[in-house]
DNA sequence: AGACACCTGTAT
DNA sequence: ATACAGGTGTCT
Protein backbone atom coordinates (compact mmCIF):
# COMPACT_ATOMS: atom_id res chain seq x y z
CA UNK A 1 0.00 0.00 0.00
CA UNK A 2 2.07 2.70 1.39
CA UNK A 3 5.06 4.17 -0.96
CA UNK A 4 7.35 7.48 0.33
CA UNK A 5 4.43 9.80 0.11
CA UNK A 6 2.29 7.82 2.30
CA UNK A 7 5.09 6.92 5.28
CA UNK A 8 5.69 10.27 5.27
CA UNK A 9 1.93 10.85 5.86
CA UNK A 10 2.00 8.97 8.43
CA UNK A 11 4.68 10.16 9.77
CA UNK A 12 3.53 13.48 10.01
CA UNK A 13 0.24 12.92 11.23
CA UNK A 14 2.08 10.43 14.18
CA UNK A 15 5.11 12.93 15.07
CA UNK A 16 2.97 15.62 17.41
CA UNK A 17 0.70 12.72 18.71
CA UNK A 18 3.42 10.35 20.31
CA UNK A 19 6.60 12.89 20.68
CA UNK A 20 7.46 12.65 24.25
CA UNK A 21 4.81 9.79 25.06
CA UNK A 22 6.25 6.77 27.25
CA UNK A 23 5.99 3.44 25.67
CA UNK A 24 4.19 1.40 28.99
CA UNK A 25 3.89 -1.94 26.97
CA UNK A 26 4.39 -3.70 23.11
CA UNK A 27 1.93 -6.29 23.28
CA UNK A 28 2.24 -9.15 20.57
CA UNK A 29 -1.54 -10.32 19.31
CA UNK A 30 0.03 -12.49 16.24
CA UNK A 31 3.69 -14.08 16.28
CA UNK A 32 5.99 -13.49 13.53
CA UNK A 33 4.99 -10.26 13.01
CA UNK A 34 7.47 -8.18 15.84
CA UNK A 35 11.25 -9.11 15.69
CA UNK A 36 13.01 -8.17 19.00
CA UNK A 37 16.34 -8.39 18.52
CA UNK A 38 17.58 -7.02 21.48
CA UNK A 39 16.92 -10.11 23.75
CA UNK A 40 14.59 -8.50 26.20
CA UNK A 41 10.95 -8.51 26.07
CA UNK A 42 10.28 -5.46 27.87
CA UNK A 43 13.00 -3.68 26.41
CA UNK A 44 10.79 -1.17 25.48
CA UNK A 45 8.80 -0.53 28.24
CA UNK A 46 9.49 3.31 30.02
CA UNK A 47 11.51 4.41 27.09
CA UNK A 48 10.23 7.88 25.52
CA UNK A 49 9.33 8.23 22.35
CA UNK A 50 12.40 10.89 21.11
CA UNK A 51 11.93 11.34 17.09
CA UNK A 52 10.14 10.09 14.54
CA UNK A 53 11.87 9.79 11.22
CA UNK A 54 11.27 8.12 7.42
CA UNK A 55 13.62 6.42 5.04
CA UNK A 56 12.45 5.68 1.99
CA UNK A 57 9.66 3.63 3.06
CA UNK A 58 10.71 2.85 6.62
CA UNK A 59 9.38 4.72 9.35
CA UNK A 60 11.77 4.79 12.24
CA UNK A 61 10.99 5.70 15.98
CA UNK A 62 13.54 6.62 17.95
CA UNK A 63 13.46 5.82 21.76
CA UNK A 64 15.81 7.49 23.43
CA UNK A 65 19.42 6.92 22.40
CA UNK A 66 19.58 3.26 22.87
CA UNK A 67 16.92 1.60 21.58
CA UNK A 68 15.16 1.74 17.96
CA UNK A 69 11.66 0.86 16.57
CA UNK A 70 11.37 0.24 13.03
CA UNK A 71 8.63 -0.64 11.03
CA UNK A 72 7.59 -1.46 7.30
CA UNK A 73 4.08 -1.19 6.29
CA UNK A 74 4.42 -3.30 2.66
CA UNK A 75 0.88 -3.45 1.42
CA UNK A 76 -1.31 -3.33 3.86
CA UNK A 77 -0.35 -2.24 7.23
CA UNK A 78 -1.17 0.85 9.06
CA UNK A 79 -0.88 2.19 12.39
CA UNK A 80 -4.37 3.13 14.29
CA UNK A 81 -3.44 5.85 16.65
CA UNK A 82 -6.15 5.38 19.62
CA UNK A 83 -6.97 7.71 22.68
CA UNK A 84 -9.46 5.57 24.07
CA UNK A 85 -8.61 1.91 25.02
CA UNK A 86 -9.04 0.51 21.75
CA UNK A 87 -11.47 -2.79 21.11
CA UNK A 88 -8.99 -5.37 18.88
CA UNK A 89 -10.71 -6.09 15.57
CA UNK A 90 -9.53 -9.26 12.96
CA UNK A 91 -5.57 -8.63 11.62
CA UNK A 92 -4.53 -6.08 14.41
CA UNK A 93 -1.19 -7.70 15.21
CA UNK A 94 0.70 -5.24 17.64
CA UNK A 95 -0.15 -2.82 20.39
CA UNK A 96 1.82 -0.61 21.75
CA UNK A 97 0.25 1.69 24.95
CA UNK A 98 1.92 4.86 25.56
CA UNK A 99 1.27 7.61 28.26
CA UNK A 100 1.78 10.72 27.55
CA UNK A 101 3.63 13.17 30.14
CA UNK A 102 0.09 15.62 30.59
CA UNK A 103 -2.50 13.89 28.95
CA UNK A 104 -3.29 10.21 29.51
CA UNK A 105 -2.71 7.03 27.95
CA UNK A 106 -2.77 6.29 24.24
CA UNK A 107 -2.46 3.34 21.76
CA UNK A 108 -0.65 2.80 18.53
CA UNK A 109 -2.58 -0.15 17.07
CA UNK A 110 -0.75 -2.26 13.83
CA UNK A 111 -2.81 -3.54 11.92
CA UNK A 112 -2.20 -5.41 8.87
CA UNK A 113 -4.16 -7.93 6.40
CA UNK A 114 -1.98 -9.25 4.74
CA UNK A 115 0.52 -9.65 7.51
CA UNK A 116 3.93 -8.61 4.99
CA UNK A 117 4.33 -6.18 7.39
CA UNK A 118 7.29 -5.83 9.82
CA UNK A 119 7.97 -4.24 13.07
CA UNK A 120 11.94 -4.43 14.26
CA UNK A 121 12.78 -3.27 17.96
CA UNK A 122 16.23 -3.04 18.18
CA UNK A 123 19.42 -0.94 19.31
CA UNK A 124 20.47 1.86 16.96
CA UNK A 125 23.59 -0.29 15.85
CA UNK A 126 21.34 -3.32 14.98
CA UNK A 127 19.90 -1.16 12.31
CA UNK A 128 22.43 -2.15 10.19
CA UNK A 129 21.29 -5.44 9.62
CA UNK A 130 18.15 -4.98 8.23
CA UNK A 131 19.22 -5.25 4.81
CA UNK A 132 16.61 -3.57 2.79
CA UNK A 133 17.46 -0.78 5.56
CA UNK A 134 20.86 -0.99 4.72
CA UNK A 135 20.77 -1.02 1.00
CA UNK A 136 18.10 1.95 0.29
CA UNK A 137 19.68 4.54 -2.31
CA UNK A 138 19.21 7.73 -2.00
CA UNK A 139 16.29 9.95 -0.70
CA UNK A 140 14.56 11.74 -4.01
CA UNK A 141 13.56 14.88 -1.65
CA UNK A 142 17.23 15.19 -0.78
CA UNK A 143 18.05 18.33 -2.14
CA UNK A 144 21.57 16.88 -1.71
CA UNK A 145 20.28 14.42 -4.68
CA UNK A 146 21.52 15.32 -8.22
CA UNK A 147 20.44 14.30 -11.41
CA UNK A 148 24.17 13.15 -12.96
CA UNK A 149 23.92 10.92 -9.13
CA UNK A 150 20.78 9.31 -10.26
CA UNK A 151 21.10 8.85 -13.57
CA UNK A 152 25.17 6.97 -12.81
CA UNK A 153 22.86 4.93 -10.20
CA UNK A 154 20.41 4.01 -12.82
CA UNK A 155 23.17 3.34 -15.03
CA UNK A 156 24.61 0.52 -12.98
CA UNK A 157 21.13 -1.36 -13.78
CA UNK A 158 22.18 -1.13 -17.34
CA UNK A 159 20.63 -4.33 -19.03
CA UNK A 160 17.15 -3.57 -17.33
CA UNK A 161 14.20 -1.28 -17.57
CA UNK A 162 13.57 1.98 -16.11
CA UNK A 163 10.65 0.61 -14.81
CA UNK A 164 12.38 -1.77 -12.44
CA UNK A 165 14.84 0.36 -11.94
CA UNK A 166 13.16 2.84 -10.26
CA UNK A 167 11.10 -0.13 -8.52
CA UNK A 168 14.96 -1.26 -6.61
CA UNK A 169 14.92 0.76 -3.62
CA UNK A 170 18.83 0.68 -4.18
CA UNK A 171 18.75 2.62 -6.70
CA UNK A 172 16.53 5.40 -5.43
CA UNK A 173 14.90 5.17 -2.15
CA UNK A 174 10.80 5.39 -1.65
CA UNK A 175 8.87 5.07 -4.79
CA UNK A 176 6.52 1.90 -5.60
CA UNK A 177 4.22 1.19 -8.62
CA UNK A 178 1.85 4.15 -8.59
CA UNK A 179 4.38 6.99 -8.05
CA UNK A 180 7.27 5.11 -10.77
CA UNK A 181 4.23 5.22 -13.18
CA UNK A 182 3.73 8.89 -12.32
CA UNK A 183 6.91 9.69 -12.53
CA UNK A 184 7.71 8.77 -16.17
CA UNK A 185 4.66 9.36 -17.22
CA UNK A 186 5.11 13.60 -16.18
CA UNK A 187 8.73 12.98 -17.73
CA UNK A 188 7.40 11.56 -20.67
CA UNK A 189 9.82 8.76 -20.87
CA UNK A 190 8.93 4.79 -21.72
CA UNK A 191 9.23 2.28 -18.62
CA UNK A 192 10.75 -0.08 -21.02
CA UNK A 193 13.35 2.09 -21.94
CA UNK A 194 16.40 0.61 -21.11
CA UNK A 195 17.80 2.20 -17.86
CA UNK A 196 21.44 2.98 -18.97
CA UNK A 197 20.00 4.98 -21.85
CA UNK A 198 19.62 8.07 -20.04
CA UNK A 199 21.49 11.27 -21.44
CA UNK A 200 22.04 14.03 -18.83
CA UNK A 201 19.29 16.10 -19.80
CA UNK A 202 16.60 13.14 -19.70
CA UNK A 203 18.25 12.73 -16.37
CA UNK A 204 17.70 16.16 -14.86
CA UNK A 205 13.87 15.62 -16.29
CA UNK A 206 13.24 12.55 -14.49
CA UNK A 207 14.43 14.11 -11.16
CA UNK A 208 12.74 17.04 -11.85
CA UNK A 209 9.48 14.83 -12.69
CA UNK A 210 9.80 12.25 -9.71
CA UNK A 211 10.67 15.37 -6.98
CA UNK A 212 7.38 17.33 -8.02
CA UNK A 213 5.29 14.11 -8.53
CA UNK A 214 6.39 13.37 -4.57
CA UNK A 215 5.65 16.64 -3.14
CA UNK A 216 2.79 16.65 -4.62
CA UNK A 217 1.57 13.36 -3.45
CA UNK A 218 2.97 14.10 0.14
CA UNK A 219 1.31 17.53 0.04
CA UNK A 220 -1.99 16.08 -0.56
CA UNK A 221 -1.34 13.51 2.17
CA UNK A 222 -0.87 9.92 -0.13
CA UNK A 223 -2.79 8.08 -2.58
CA UNK A 224 -5.24 6.26 -1.32
CA UNK A 225 -6.84 3.55 -3.63
CA UNK A 226 -8.41 1.10 -2.05
CA UNK A 227 -7.12 0.76 1.83
CA UNK A 228 -4.23 3.48 2.60
CA UNK A 229 -5.27 5.86 5.73
CA UNK A 230 -3.07 7.87 8.32
CA UNK A 231 -2.60 7.12 11.79
CA UNK A 232 -5.87 8.62 12.40
CA UNK A 233 -7.84 7.31 9.69
CA UNK A 234 -7.92 9.96 7.19
CA UNK A 235 -7.70 9.20 3.38
CA UNK A 236 -5.44 10.65 1.12
CA UNK A 237 -6.08 13.00 -1.95
CA UNK A 238 -3.74 11.89 -4.51
CA UNK A 239 -5.68 9.58 -6.41
CA UNK A 240 -7.40 12.24 -7.81
CA UNK A 241 -4.71 13.29 -9.55
CA UNK A 242 -3.21 10.51 -10.81
CA UNK A 243 -2.72 10.49 -14.20
CA UNK A 244 -1.63 7.19 -15.55
CA UNK A 245 -1.58 4.73 -12.54
CA UNK A 246 -4.58 2.74 -12.77
CA UNK A 247 -6.06 4.31 -15.90
CA UNK A 248 -5.43 1.52 -18.11
CA UNK A 249 -7.64 2.13 -21.68
CA UNK A 250 -8.83 5.63 -20.27
CA UNK A 251 -7.87 8.95 -22.70
CA UNK A 252 -4.20 10.44 -21.85
CA UNK A 253 -4.87 13.37 -20.38
CA UNK A 254 -2.34 14.43 -22.37
CA UNK A 255 -3.30 13.34 -26.18
CA UNK A 256 -6.56 11.34 -25.78
CA UNK A 257 -4.69 8.65 -26.77
CA UNK A 258 -6.00 5.39 -24.96
CA UNK A 259 -3.50 4.68 -21.92
CA UNK A 260 -1.65 1.09 -22.51
CA UNK A 261 -0.70 -1.80 -19.93
CA UNK A 262 1.88 -4.03 -20.16
CA UNK A 263 3.87 -5.93 -17.49
CA UNK A 264 7.40 -5.00 -16.19
CA UNK A 265 9.42 -5.97 -13.34
CA UNK A 266 6.08 -8.34 -12.33
CA UNK A 267 4.02 -5.42 -12.00
CA UNK A 268 0.95 -3.70 -14.02
CA UNK A 269 2.54 -0.98 -15.81
CA UNK A 270 0.65 1.67 -17.49
CA UNK A 271 2.19 4.46 -19.57
CA UNK A 272 0.51 6.97 -22.85
CA UNK A 273 1.89 5.28 -26.08
CA UNK A 274 2.23 8.82 -27.68
CA UNK A 275 3.74 10.78 -24.92
CA UNK A 276 6.06 7.74 -23.96
CA UNK A 277 7.37 6.58 -27.16
CA UNK A 278 10.26 4.19 -27.03
C1' DA B 1 17.26 -10.10 -13.97
C1' DG B 2 13.25 -12.65 -13.29
C1' DA B 3 10.11 -16.10 -11.05
C1' DC B 4 8.11 -17.25 -6.98
C1' DA B 5 6.77 -16.90 -2.22
C1' DC B 6 4.67 -14.66 1.45
C1' DC B 7 -0.95 -13.52 2.90
C1' DT B 8 -5.86 -12.04 2.54
C1' DG B 9 -9.51 -9.73 0.27
C1' DT B 10 -11.98 -8.33 -3.72
C1' DA B 11 -13.39 -8.23 -8.44
C1' DT B 12 -14.53 -10.74 -12.59
C1' DA C 1 -12.40 -20.57 -10.12
C1' DT C 2 -9.02 -17.30 -11.25
C1' DA C 3 -6.55 -12.97 -11.39
C1' DC C 4 -4.90 -9.23 -9.16
C1' DA C 5 -3.49 -5.74 -5.35
C1' DG C 6 0.44 0.22 -2.68
C1' DG C 7 6.27 -4.63 -1.46
C1' DT C 8 10.27 -7.14 -0.96
C1' DG C 9 13.22 -11.40 0.43
C1' DT C 10 14.86 -15.61 -1.53
C1' DC C 11 15.63 -18.61 -4.82
C1' DT C 12 17.02 -19.77 -9.80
Amino acid sequence: MPELPEVETVRISLEPLILGARILEIRELTAGVLYNWTGHPEAASGSTVTGLRRRGKYLLLDLGPDLLLIAHLRMTGQFKYKDQPPAMVKHDHIVISLEKPESGRIWLVFHDTRRFGRIWLLRPDQASQIAGLASLGPEPLDPELDSETLRLRLARHSRTNLKAALLSQTVVAGLGNIYVDETLFLSGINPQRLSGSLSSQEAENLLACMQKILRAAVNARGTSVKDYVDALNVRGSFQYQLQVYGRTGQPCTQCGTPLAKTRLAGRTTVFCPNCQPV
